[in-house]
DNA sequence: GTATGTGAATGGGTTCACAGCC
DNA sequence: GGCTGTGAACCCATTCACATAC
C-alpha cells in the first residue's frame, strides 16, 4: 500500500486525493509505533507464544499514547487489524513501514565529527539500510583525512561538490553554532533538501528545504517549565483540586 | 522531537491566579525566540546601531515562524512591545526568560557517559547556570571513577541514592537501549520527575513523571517521508533574505 | 504611517462513543 | 464476550483582519 501525503506547505489545499494524506502528528507517532513493534518481535515472548498479535490497548500502553489515538492513527493505513482480536504484529509492522516508505534509500552526510558527530555516527538507528551514512566532513585540519569506520573525513569546503556527486539526500549538521549556517548553506548548494540540525540556532534556508531541529537546551527548558508546575513528588496527582 | 508521556493534559492550568496559562506549543517556541534574541545581542549590529529594538516581522523571520504566530505567542506574556515600533530586545529577553522561569535552578544528572553522553556534557546549552550538570553515572566499571570536568563518574547502582541526596531535578538517559528502562527506573526511584530520553524506546514511567524523547531515527524517518513528497528541486533558490 | 495586540474565523488533532465485525 | 474502525464532538492551535496605540 503506497500512502501518499499531500503537500503540507503550499496553499493548494482542498485537493481530495485518492489516498488520504497522513496528518503530520500521526507520522511522528508512526515512527514510535514502529519502534515498539520492533522491540516486540525481539522479545522472548514470555510464558505464552511469540505473541503473534497485539491489541490497541497494549500497543498504546507501550507507546505511551491513548488507545483511541493509536487506532485513529493506524486507520490512515487502511484497515489493518482484526476486530475482536487485535493487530497482527508482522503485518502491522509491514504496513507501518510501507506508509513511512522505508524502502526508499536516502544517503546521509554528516557535517562535523566532533563529540556529537561521533556519537551520532555510532547511534543506533543511524547508518541503517534506509539511511546509509555516506560522507563525513569537518573543518578541523587535524580531523580531515581521519577514518571513522569505512569513511574518511573530508574538508567542509568539499561539501557541495561531494554531496552532489554521491546523491546525498539528508544532511546532518553537528558543528558548533558559529559554523552551522555555513554548513547548511553548503548542503543547500549541494541540492540537499532535508537537513537535521543539532546546532542551537535557527537555520535560514530556502522554502524548498526542510529542516528539523534537535535542541537539547530547548528540551531542558520545556521540561523545566512543566517541572515547576507539577505538584511536588510523592503523592497522587489528585491531591489538589 | 517531542513525545511526552505523563500528565500534561491541561498544561499550565493549575495556577488560576498568576499569569494566563501558556499553551504547550507556545512554550516550545518561546525557547526558540530566546535563542534568536540571545544571538541578536551578540551580533555586531552591522551598519546600524546595536539594534535596541526589533519588529515582529524580523524576529519571526529569524525564528522561522509566521509573524502573526509570534505576536500571538508573545501576547501570552502580556503586552511587551511598543506599537508602531517593535519590541525592545533586552526587555523582551527578560520577559521571555521570566515566563520560562530561568531563575529556577534545576540540577541535572547524566546517566551514560559513552560517546553520546560525553557529547551532551560538552554541548552548548547544557551545563548552564539554570541546568548545572551535577552527577554522572555509568555501568561500565572502566568508566566509573573517571573524571569529566570536575565530576567523577559513579556506578549506575548509586543513581537513586545520589540523585536524592543532590536534589537532582532532571535526569538525562544516554545509555544503550537495553539499559535505558533500568536507568529510568533508578531515576524515578530517586524522585526525579523530569527525564530527557535519548534511547530509542518509549520509557515506562508513572504519570507523575514527564519524559521527553529525542530520537534520531524518528527524526530521520519524518524527514524521509516529507523528502519523497516534495517536488524535486525546481524553483530558483531565492535568496533567503 | 507603522507595528502591536487580539477577537474571530479557520483548520488540525484528540477524544468520545458506538456501530460493525470477529 | 472483545476489539477494531470511524463519524462526530470537542479542544487546541494557527491564521486573519482590524482596532489600538505610538
Amino acid at each position: 500500500v503506497t500512502v501518499q501525503v499531500g503537500d503540507v506547505r503550499d496553499g493548494v489545499r482542498s485537493r481530495p486525493n485518492s489516498t488520504r494524506p497522513i496528518p503530520e502528528a500521526t507520522v511522528a507517532r508512526l515512527t514510535v509505533y514502529l519502534r515498539v513493534l520492533d522491540a516486540l518481535v525481539g522479545e522472548p515472548a514470555g510464558p505464552t507464544l511469540p505473541a503473534t498479535t497485539i491489541s490497541s490497548g497494549e500497543l498504546a500502553r507501550r507507546a505511551g499514547v491513548n488507545p483511541a489515538k493509536l487506532r485513529k492513527d493506524l486507520s490512515f493505513l487502511g484497515p489493518c487489524g482484526i476486530r475482536g482480536v487485535g493487530y497482527d504484529v508482522v503485518g502491522l509492522t509491514a504496513a507501518v513501514e510501507s506508509a513511512l516508505g522505508v524502502d526508499r534509500v536516502l544517503p546521509v552526510a554528516l557535517v562535523g565529527v566532533g563529540n556529537l558527530g561521533q556519537a551520532l555516527a555510532g547511534y543506533a538507528g543511524f547508518h541503517t539500510r534506509q539511511f546509509p551514512l555516506t560522507a563525513l566532513f569537518d573543518s578541523d585540519p587535524a580531523k580531515v583525512g581521519c577514518r571513522f569506520g569505512d569513511l574518511v573525513v573530508q574538508d567542509v569546503g568539499a561539501v557541495a561538490e561531494v554531496c552532489r556527486q554521491l546523491g546525498i539526500a539528508i544532511g546532518v549538521v553537528a558543528v558548533p553554532v558559529v559554523a552551522a549556517q555555513a554548513a547548511a548553506d553548503a548542503l543547500v548548494a549541494a541540492g540537499v533538501r532535508s537537513v537535521l540540525n543539532f546546532a542551537p540556532l535557527v537555520l535560514q534556508v530556502p522554502d524548498s528545504v526542510q529542516v528539523r531541529r534537535v535542541d537539547l537546551g530547548s528540551e531542558l527548558q520545556v521540561l523545566a517549565l512543566h517541572h515547576q508546575e507539577r505538584p511536588a513528588a510523592g503523592e497522587p496527582v489528585s491531591a489538589r483540586r
